[in-house]
DNA sequence: GCTAGATACAACCGTATGGTTGTATAATTG
DNA sequence: CAATTATACAACCATACGGTTGTATCTAGC
């Protein structure tokens, strides 16, 4: 997943994917690379599960999938959640310290 | 910075990065390549801004970045709100459009 | 059914990436 | 300062990746 969104082009077409309808050809417009290229760009993405193709016409529009923005962004909560609890177990083990003996206290 | 996430091994440093205070010798232990590849991996995270080496002794000690991880998960928090607001637009022009005549509804 | 439109897929190419080994530099220890 | 520990860095290799072109499939419209 990180992979797929690794690449600037595939973040933009995730992007656009969001807000629009639109279909490979038309989304291949946007980028100086050929129609194949997006496509196989499209074709990561959508193996990630960040984004789905639906046959509509002859066209097959493609979708962003939200679960698959919510899946990776679990991820990075999850290690601020371990960066949080360990600064917690820091401030416990502070706190859990008995004050010491006046003289090594000061000084 | 995805790319740099887009490894596995880089994201389970981040991870020991985290609540550890290992060095990049302590941090291959854990990991079946070389010290030198390792040594690669923490230079991208560095790179990448998700984590910091420090000094200590003859070792370096490798630390997590929070604000790094929070960079990355606001980008995400960008796609996750562009959805929404997308879902919002549509939900907005289904409330904005004035119920047409009554022969345009039925049927 | 034939033609045009839109997508799929395979083969190929150059470069980036992840890995190796070997050598050099920094800091601790005796 | 010599020896050891920990890190840095360069050169090299195999493979993955982003791109290309070419051919095949599927759908729509006439």
């Amino acid at each position: 997943m990180f992979g797929a969104l690794a690449d600037a082009t595939r973040r933009d077409i995730v992007r656009r994917a969001i807000d629009g309808e639109q279909g490979i050809l038309e989304l291949a417009g946007h980028y100086p690379m050929s129609f194949a290229a997006v496509q196989k760009h499209v074709a990561i993405l959508e193996r990630a599960g960040l984004v789905t193709k639906e046959r509509i016409g002859r066209r097959k529009v493609v979708r962003a999938n939200l679960e698959g923005v919510l899946m990776v962004r679990r991820l990075l909560d999850r290690y601020e959640e371990l960066w949080r609890s360990r600064i917690g177990r820091m401030a416990d083990l502070l706190a859990d310290d008995a004050p010491p003996a006046q003289k090594e206290i000061d000084r």
